[in-house]
RNA sequence: GGAGGGGUGGCUGAGCGGUCGAAAGCGCUGGUCUUGAAAACCAGAGAGGCGCAAGCCUCCCAGGGUUCGAAUCCCUGCCCCUCCGCCA
């Protein structure tokens, strides 16, 4: 959510501002509905005021032993018409908190503008791309003789999951064990465990809602409840509604979870193999931390996911997004794209965000400055480090030897029991 | 699923039709004292909104209702706790 008073104050700098990410903002419509705004909350604090005074008179004449029935007679239809004026602000302030709730936060100063992937802005590469002196195979190829087995998941569920067999899914879990070990002994990030499904008010907290309901999964027949697409939705949403101690920022979690997508509006697009699923798993970074930390935070978040990367021996490049492929509720984010052989191309394999107070200020997640006791919104950020089916697609075509095996990076085998080959041949 | 008890400020918790936005304790901030800290003492401070300001308005889980007036009474919903049942 934006700060409203920065909207009243210069609509149309934040116009210009969001026309980087290609949204446009009706200035018109919000200096309209907010010049009703105003004629209507004062006259109703007006009438408000007014009750207030002759009730509390009311009260004291009756404690005095006074006849109040004169005065009671005085206050005549003020209830009514107090009770329509409020009606009316309560439909505009509603209709004005919907119109700033389907705001997107305002790119950073350094995102390029742009309006699709291909204008995002790569900054640096990491390893070599191996010389691969035979034809690489995909993962879907690699794992064909069952490790990754998509018409089983399509007769148990549909299209768009995986069922992973034998070493295929020992290595998924591996890579998962590895990752969250990482962040907790290195990084000095929180483990934390939390729900699956939540309420619509943690999706609006974070910018899922009301906007992208479409993109949720949402339970039948109970009231407001969904899967979660992100760790990232239950993990910031502990903190809502809550004045942190300032002693507790910054808060580092690191979160292991499914995360469910109904990617509708995807059709047709990485329709092979386990890219882009309904169901897929992610180690989380979230982080909570003062406004001045921000920036440096998300450079020391981004790194810790890139540390991953580095330690699986995994070629990748990081770009920052342009404004036209910024996520609703980020001001900055970087992305990491892990080399796929099999696809002979980068692809996303984590995102890592500053979102500044725009989250907070949708959930009230605020910490109390010392010395002047103000509250204060805390800034969010997080970031996949990483999502673990995307890196085992990379694990797989990276390290296939062209004989049906994968070596296994040294990272990971003390959670493989000490394997160094991963024989797919069969499950 | 059955029966009961609750949801009040950062936390614990009192209040149960009118100077109540709310006692008290803890925690917090400033001061006194101290070499410094702790303790003690004094003072301050709930959260949000509108307004240049003076100031005004809202908020005691949420939504309705009763009333001149609701934290307080009534209805509905949500959530939590205890006991019983079922259960990984």
């Amino acid at each position: 959510m934006l700060d409203i008073k920065q909207l009243r104050q210069d609509p149309d700098a934040v116009a210009r501002r969001l026309r980087v990410r290609c949204f446009n903002l009706d200035t018109a419509a919000f200096r309209a509905q907010e010049e009703e705004r105003r004629q209507l909350q004062s006259r109703t604090e007006r009438l408000q005021r007014e009750r207030n005074v002759r009730s509390k008179a009311i009260g004291e004449a009756k404690s005095r032993g006074e006849d109040i029935a004169p005065l009671v007679a005085q206050v005549g239809d003020l209830g009514e018409r107090l009770k329509a004026a409020k009606a009316k602000l309560t439909d505009l302030q509603e209709a004005q908190h919907r119109f700033l709730s389907e705001i997107p936060n305002l790119p950073d100063a350094s995102v390029p503008e742009g309006a699709k992937e291909d204008d995002n802005l790569e900054l640096s590469t990491w390893g070599r791309i191996p010389p691969i002196d035979f034809e690489p195979l995909d993962h879907v190829d690699l794992g064909a003789n069952g490790a990754l087995d998509f018409d089983a998941a399509a007769k148990v569920s549909g299209a768009r999951f995986v069922v992973m067999k034998g070493v295929a899914a020992r290595l998924h879990r591996a890579i998962t064990q590895f990752m969250i070990d990482a962040h907790v002994e290195q990084h000095g990030y929180a483990e934390v465990y939390v729900p699956y499904i939540v309420n619509s008010a943690s999706l609006f907290g974070t910018g899922q809602l009301p906007k992208f309901a479409a993109e949720q999964f949402t339970i039948a027949g109970s009231e407001g409840m969904h899967l979660i697409p992100t760790a990232e939705v239950p993990v910031t949403n502990l903190y809502r509604d809550a004045i942190i101690d300032v002693e507790a920022l910054p808060i580092r979690h690191v979160c292991h979870t499914p995360c469910f997508r109904s990617e509708a509006g995807s059709y047709g697009k990485d329709t092979r193999g386990m890219i882009r699923q309904h169901q897929f798993e992610k180690v989380e970074l979230v982080q909570l931390v003062r406004p001045e930390d921000s920036w440096r935070a998300l450079d020391e978040l981004t790194g810790h996911a890139e540390a991953i990367l580095r330690k699986l021996e995994l070629p990748y490049r990081t770009v920052v997004l342009c404004g036209g492929d910024l996520g609703f509720a980020a001001a900055k984010t970087i992305d990491l794209e892990v080399w796929l052989p099999g696809q002979g191309r980068y692809r996303e394999i984590s995102s890592c965000s500053n979102f500044l107070d725009f989250q907070a200020r949708r959930m009230m997640a605020r910490y109390k400055e010392a010395g002047s006791g103000v509250n204060e919104y805390v800034h969010t950020l997080n970031g996949s480090a990483l999502a673990v089916g995307r890196t085992l697609v990379a694990v797989l075509e990276n390290f296939q030897d062209g004989a049906g095996g994968v070596s296994i990076p040294e990272a990971l085998r003390p959670y493989m029991g000490g394997a160094a080959k991963l024989d797919l041949s069969t499950v």
